[in-house]
RNA sequence: GCCGAAGUGGUGGAAUGGCAUACACGACAGACUUAAAAUCUGUUGCCCGUAAGGGCUUGCGGGUUCGAGUCCCGCCUUCGGCACCA
């Protein structure tokens, strides 16, 4: 059935380890039984394990990109193995800067140079002997699938999630081309260095703020890493505050504030706005004027980086303009500073120096009165509140208030209370919640993306691209180039842009902006379920059937962009009927970087190890063993050239070993073997439970071990057990080991191996005699012995008696089966 | 600055509060070999001692416990994330 024949043949001949063989051989005979299809309908329960899917770069994958795929696979084998029917499908993330930068160097067409690398990136996967479905490979770039991204699209258009607006975006002014932020590095250019700058244009959002609180809170139903739903928590950034607004009397304005501490308004002695706040020009007094023009001016010409991160000094200048503190009634100045962000909050802050660090600061450098009014609780009582001299730093903790009128006395939290309700009476502030997420700009000023469907009509406005007229393509042309003005190439091909209104039937112009890379990888979990379908993005039977994804394996890097945006498309869909769940992945795993030299492996800095050499020398198997060996498989790890040599010999022994007993092996199975075997079962069962990969390593070599050096041949139930379980680990010395021992089905066909609790148990155990917690004697005892009988035979050990001799027992310890401690003054 | 993770032999690492250093790499010694490679066997935490044996040891300092790599408190170092978010 499975090439019967060739298999007995060559173990017939040979116990010698050829790996390269028997793995060619067997990804041979699995591609022809399509034994990696998932299918659709079946008794057997689904399980959906899933690798975040590769953008296929020039560079080709390296040993540290197997260390994800081999996890999961082993994880999908292993589930098969248990009675799942299990979808571990594999596609390609094929829109993106890279490629058409790529294409600008050497003039090779996207479309041309991602085929060239998909091949590549495919045969490399292929040559890892992983179970990926390939009957339903994607690819986010060919026109069957962005069809599906475009009216997904469509969708946030209607439900009013897309949305036009007026933003300033990373500008290359040597590249003259738009950037985006994963571009930026170090405030520079990816490409050539040079400094970013900032251009205002006409953008398209995505309201994703809109489910911030829906992306917190079911945080809580995944079985996530902490550390990345206490990522994503923080992008989030959800405070809890008041909006409060503070009179200006002499131009009849307001200024709204946005505060996390409404119960420090005593303390507020003056309030900044950012240097883009609309009301800067109306407030500047005529005195002030050129002062303030030339700081914003100044302030609004820095780059984000140097504004936010490289120089925290603080700046500013007085507007000459006076607000009104609303509970005080005493008018403070206003000042433009550019340590107060324009896009959050309102843009403007209430500063309390006695208990903000930053305003702390400012007041320090330009002289602005401190007043404290939270003293901490210990100060709270007695003469020994501070004063305003006194203050070295701001004081940001806990506390009572002073200073503060009639709310001098209350804790902080009751302040903060009762101050936003007794200024809600007049309308001067209210409780509100705000968000550091902001809306997603999701335009592109680049061919090698979806063309974002819509049409801009002079009498209509903008209009969808109609479904049936889907997909919009991405027009095939010889010059991808940037423009140089800040538009998208496609804007040059007129081909592209004339088109006719969908609506009035009129001459208008299609949007020539395309989606940002993360826009395919949003949904490809769900196209999965069913790949082909040409009438809808998927059927709503096969994505209910499949999904959630039960185990997401990938890097940490994602741990923010993709798996929010992702969750985000999830929920959109879910809103819009067209899928009955609402968060994508249940379960992720994220797996450590593979090093070299302490770095993480990039072609650019040359310490790459690259799969190909290694698998032609060892084989798939080998490195597969040793990707898994290497450690933890959540935590960074150092590639060692040559600790692969001891994973090498054990999987030849384990080979010869099979092999050489396979024939002639007893039926019949020793206790001592039985107990051998379970123990072993157990031990990998569980450590696989736990992805403690790297000691399931360990427990196989432990095993082999010890059947090489027990008493007895091993039997034929200790030769199956160890094919079966190494099959997920080994799979091609698995399949032919299994073969060897006689069998016609796949050693994938078989389950499990199940544990008899009652092999564990030993009839006699070893146990400790301690002396106050120092081990002094180990002995054999049978097992379930009583205290009585321990103590029995520890009396009869002289050298546990000579330590304890002349010294007075103050108690005994007993830990059945463990230990016996005796401890003594 | 804030949040998080991690510090165990020469190296990667193992250990439900109960025998620290499993498993492997490397090193050393031996077998096989004309020799080498491959393979196999043995030794290998540190200190004192010829030995028997003894002492010490999980970044540092305290604590809880009969007993701590593991739990608690305070530090140090390294790495990652966020970073003027009011």
């Amino acid at each position: 059935m499975f090439g019967q024949k060739g298999v007995a043949a060559v173990a017939a001949d040979s116990t010698v380890y050829e790996a390269r063989e028997i793995e060619e051989r067997w990804r041979r005979a699995w591609e022809k039984q399509e034994k990696h299809r998932a299918a659709d309908k079946t008794a057997r329960p689904k399980y959906y394990c899933l690798d975040m899917f590769p953008y296929p770069s020039g560079a080709g994958l390296h040993v540290g990109h197997w260390r994800g795929y081999v996890l999961s696979d082993v994880w999908s084998r292993y589930k098969r193995m248990n009675g799942y029917e299990v979808l571990h499908p594999m596609g390609w993330d094929a829109f993106g800067l890279p490629a058409e930068n790529d294409a600008i160097k050497k003039g090779i067409h996207p479309a041309v140079g991602t085929a060239r690398n998909i091949a590549n990136f495919k045969t490399q996967l292929q040559n890892m002997g992983a179970m990926f479905d390939w009957s339903r490979e994607l690819n986010t770039s060919t026109p069957e699938y962005y069809k599906w991204t475009q009216w997904i699209f469509l969708q946030l258009f209607d439900m009013g999630l897309a949305y036009r607006k007026e933003m300033p975006i990373n500008w290359c002014p040597s590249c003259k081309t738009g950037l985006a932020n994963e571009e930026v590095v170090d405030g520079g250019c990816e490409r050539c260095g040079t400094p970013v700058t900032k251009k205002n244009m006409n953008q398209w959002m995505l309201k994703i703020t809109a489910y911030a609180d829906r992306l917190l809170e079911d945080l809580d139903k995944l079985e996530w890493p902490e550390k990345v739903r206490k990522m994503q928590a923080n992008w989030i950034g959800r405070s809890v505050g008041a909006r409060v607004r503070f009179a200006v009397p002499a131009l009849g304005e307001q200024i709204e504030v946005f505060t996390t501490r409404p119960d420090t308004l005593y303390g507020a002695t003056y309030m900044v706005l950012a240097p883009e706040h609309p009301l800067v020009s109306a407030l500047t007094a005529a005195g002030q004027r050129s002062a303030v023009e030339q700081y914003t001016a100044q302030a609004l010409g820095k780059s984000a980086l140097t504004r936010q991160i490289q120089d925290k000094t603080k700046t500013g200048v007085f507007t000459g303009a006076y607000a009104r503190n609303p509970l005080t009634g005493l008018d403070i100045p206003i000042w433009v500073a550019d340590y107060v962000l324009m896009d959050y909050g309102t843009g403007a802050i209430m500063a309390v120096p006695a208990h903000d660090e930053r305003d702390f600061e400012f007041a320090a450098a330009f002289s602005l009165p401190i007043v404290p009014v939270i003293a901490p609780i210990e100060h709270s009582s007695g003469s020994g509140a501070p004063v305003a001299g006194e203050l070295a730093q701001a004081y940001t903790g806990p506390g009572v208030l002073i200073n503060s009128g009639v709310y001098s006395g209350l804790s902080v939290d009751a302040a903060k209370r009762q101050i936003v309700a007794d200024l809600a009476q007049s309308g001067m502030a209210e409780e509100t919640v705000t968000y550091k997420l902001r809306d997603w700009v999701f335009a592109r000023q680049r061919y090698w993306g979806e063309p974002i469907p819509v049409i801009h009509c002079d009498a209509c406005g903008i209009v969808p691209v109609p479904e049936r007229d889907l997909p919009v393509l991405l027009p095939d042309v010889e010059r991808y180039e940037p423009t140089g003005t800040g538009e998208s190439p496609l804007a040059a091909i007129a081909s592209f842009v004339n088109t006719a209104c969908p609506a009035c039937g009129g001459p208008a112009r299609r949007e020539t902006d395309t989606m940002p890379q993360w826009a395919g990888s949003c949904w490809y979990f769900l196209r999965f379920a069913d790949p082909h379908n040409d009438r809808e993005p998927f059927a709503r039977d096969k994505v209910d059937h499949w999904l959630p994804v039960d185990m997401y394996i990938g890097g940490v890097e994602h741990a923010v962009l993709h798996l929010l945006y992702a969750r985000f498309f999830t929920k959109v869909l879910a809103d819009r009927g067209v899928i009955g769940f609402d968060e994508p992945f249940i379960r992720l795993f994220n797996q450590g970087m593979l090093t070299l030299n302490g770095a993480k492996m990039s072609k650019s800095k040359g310490n790459v190890v690259s799969p190909e050499d290694l698998v032609v020398k060892y084989g798939t198997d080998t490195l597969r063993l040793y990707e898994l060996f290497v450690g933890p498989p959540e935590v960074d790890a150092e590639w060692n050239p040559r600790a692969i040599d001891g994973v090498h010999r054990f999987l030849s022994r384990t080979y010869r070993l099979l092999m050489e007993a396979a024939p002639s092996a007893p039926r019949a199975e020793s206790q001592e073997l039985a107990k051998l075997r379970h123990r072993f079962v157990s031990q990998v069962t569980e450590r696989l439970e736990s992805f403690r990969f790297n000691t399931v390593v360990s427990a196989f070599m432990e095993y082999v071990g010890a059947l090489q050096s027990a008493s007895e041949k091993p039997d034929r139930a200790a030769l199956e057990t160890l094919a079966v379980c190494i099959a997920p680990l080994a799979p091609h010395l698995a399949e032919e080991c299994w073969q060897a021992l006689g069998h016609r089905e796949s050693v994938f066909d078989t389950s499990w191996p199940a544990v008899d609790e009652r092999f564990l148990v030993d009839d006699t155990v070893e146990i400790v005699l301690q002396i106050n917690g120092k081990v002094k004697e180990r002995v054999a005892i049978p097992q379930g012995a009583s205290e009585a009988d321990v103590a029995g035979v520890a009396s009869e050990h002289a050298r546990f008696q000579n330590a304890l001799a002349g010294r007075a027992v103050v108690k005994q310890i007993y830990v059945p089966d463990r230990l016996f401690n005796v401890v003594v003054r």
